[in-house]
DNA sequence: GCTCCCAGTCGAAGCGCTTCGACTGTGGCA
DNA sequence: TGCCACAGTCGAAGCGCTTCGACTGGGAGC
């Protein structure tokens, strides 16, 4: 059996209650005293009971992570999300449960909460509307969210800036002389349900077009390559001087290619392409290489949690929501120049 | 606060421990009894509290899944792992939690361990040798492995049949007609730290392309585009008559593309490309769409799971260990075809 | 010189559960 | 008819910690 706290006590000769406020500093004890406990800890390789401190102290330093499987599957981006998370709760000396549930599930989530396991929760994916939050509101759970609701008061949510990244794929389009501009955002599905980065870059890209004085025109399209395809030519068919496209779905850009073979066209030449909100990952894979907007996810998810300790940390007075705004990198291509003279 | 055990008990007219044993079947309770039970925690909302049951019975409900980020960075396929293993988990009523862990870094589970958080650990990303198994194994955690070491013993593991999967993509090019096949690998330092798949295939690959009778040559390769151009450049030189290609080492192939541009070579004219235990999320943006055998990751998260559980709940009595590997599929794309009549 | 305060320590009462031993009443069996 | 076995229930003792109230002695303040 593993050491626990009475015996670190009577090697070091001290209370148990010593011991544990040596530990938490909760009161205070003499540097002396301290020293003793300090090197009896050691010689007997104590760790405290997470379990045991968490039923005694109502906290456990677990916080749970909340990713529903959306339909259009797991990337690479959100890898990069749950790992910047888990790293950024290790270093908080918290641990991080998993807990994969579907977004209509809401048993699941009551079930999280009512076990008296977790401290606070991150949610993933959030939607416009998304019940999980007035759950966890009214489950008295801390919580934050990557992604935000339509209205997230003060809820802590650390997001991408899709009106700046949009903003900026239609400056650099325009920059080069194009105008004409298609957006190709993901599937008519999670626009309808209200999946945030849909609904806002499609928001984002029609003010900076029409900002810009351009031509433009969107199409929602399903995450995978026939849709792409089909996408393009009915993009086309609606704007036939089209010069330029951006791409919010990366798994219909190899449709849209595929498009292009069909009518001779080839990028950048006849048509500039550029991803946002993509990994580099994927679209350096692409040829030529993409000019890609990439979303910041590692430090999407350290800073998701970060706002959630910071809450749960900050003693009990209300603290001031914090909510952030990240924008994409660019990362230039091979898939952007002027527009054709045609 | 939520209910307690002791409300249903009350409200069901029993002792609490009656309540304890109508919840986990420890000893026999009337029909009768259960009944008014269950009615009185419907009633009340009533969730057992997991910290005092695990503090109590010794055993916690919570598995680890130890994820180390390596080198390569973390792609689809690792997502799928962890999508897969937390999904099991939760369906067997267990909670996961992510512990991401530099390999070399043994202290962090030495804490983990410690802590008696969890029940059991799923690892993952393990070497040909692996401190960690050595020290999972001392600290009598159970466990089991996605991935394996050399000599496994009694460990369950669940792995992908690297054999198999690479005998599978010789014959496939054999049978199109290749006499001369390389290999594109992951690096050298992946080779020398001793990752399982680098190693495994490798060893595969020879044996297979000895078995056909063909000529071989292999490459250890970074995982990006330049190293995988040169790479290219260094089979040639090496085979000059090569007309295949086998990669496992998805960030490379576009650099192989590349290289294929230079000498004004195209796919699968000049050469042919299969891809090896690569997502087809991935395989299938590149132009041709690859031909890919494609690890079934999520099959192997949930089997990790599963065969942890077998152990922990498998009472007592040395379980034998499960220990399998798993073929990769295979997604046929447009990449190969006979050789060139040079 | 006396009080007051406070740093430093201790003991004990929980936290919400599991589980052990003990108790009761019923039915089977000789 | 008597005895035993056993299903069904209860009370109490932990599990390993935190935290509260209480106690001590010494220094500061007057």
């Amino acid at each position: 059996m593993p050491p626990r706290m009475i015996d670190v006590a009577r090697r070091a000769n001290v209370a148990l209650s010593t011991v544990s406020y040596a530990i938490n500093g909760q009161r205070a004890v003499s540097e002396e005293t301290r020293g003793r406990i300090r090197q009896a800890m050691e010689e007997l390789g104590y760790q405290p009971n997470v379990l045991a401190r968490g039923l005694a102290s109502k906290h456990t330093n677990i916080l749970a992570l909340l990713f529903p499987t959306p339909e259009r599957g797991l990337g690479v981006t959100e890898m990069e999300f749950v790992a910047g998370a888990a790293d950024a709760a290790r270093e908080h000396g918290y641990h991080l449960v998993l807990s994969p549930s579907e977004l209509r599930n809401v048993r699941d989530l009551e079930q999280l909460t009512g076990q008296g396991l977790i401290d606070g929760a991150l949610v993933m994916e959030v939607r416009i509307d998304d019940d999980r939050v007035q759950l966890l509101e009214q489950a008295g759970i801390p919580f934050s969210m990557i992604g935000r609701t339509s209205d997230p008061g003060r809820i802590s949510y650390a997001d991408i800036d899709f009106e700046q990244t949009t903003r900026d794929a239609v400056r650099h389009l325009v920059e080069l002389g194009h105008r004409c501009i298609g957006f190709l955002n993901h599937s008519p599905s999670a626009y309808s349900v209200g999946y945030g980065p849909t609904v806002r870059a499609s928001e984002g890209f029609r003010r900076a077009a029409a900002a810009a004085g351009v031509v433009y025109v969107e199409r929602l399209c399903g995450d995978n390559a026939s849709a792409g395809q089909a996408a393009f030519h009915e993009l086309r068919a609606a704007q036939p001087d089209i010069t330029a496209l951006i791409v919010m779905n990366e798994r219909a850009i190899v449709g849209v290619m595929d498009a292009l073979d069909e009518i001779g066209w080839r990028v950048p030449d006849d048509l500039s392409i550029v991803a946002i909100v993509s990994s580099t990952r994927v679209t350096e894979m692409m040829r030529p290489k993409l000019t890609t907007w990439e979303p910041p996810s590692a430090e999407l998810g350290r800073l998701g949690i970060q706002m959630l300790l910071d809450q749960i940390d900050g003693d009990g007075g209300e603290p001031t929501p914090t909510q952030e705004l990240l924008p994409c990198r660019l990362a230039v291509g091979a898939s952007s120049a002027p527009p054709p003279a045609r």
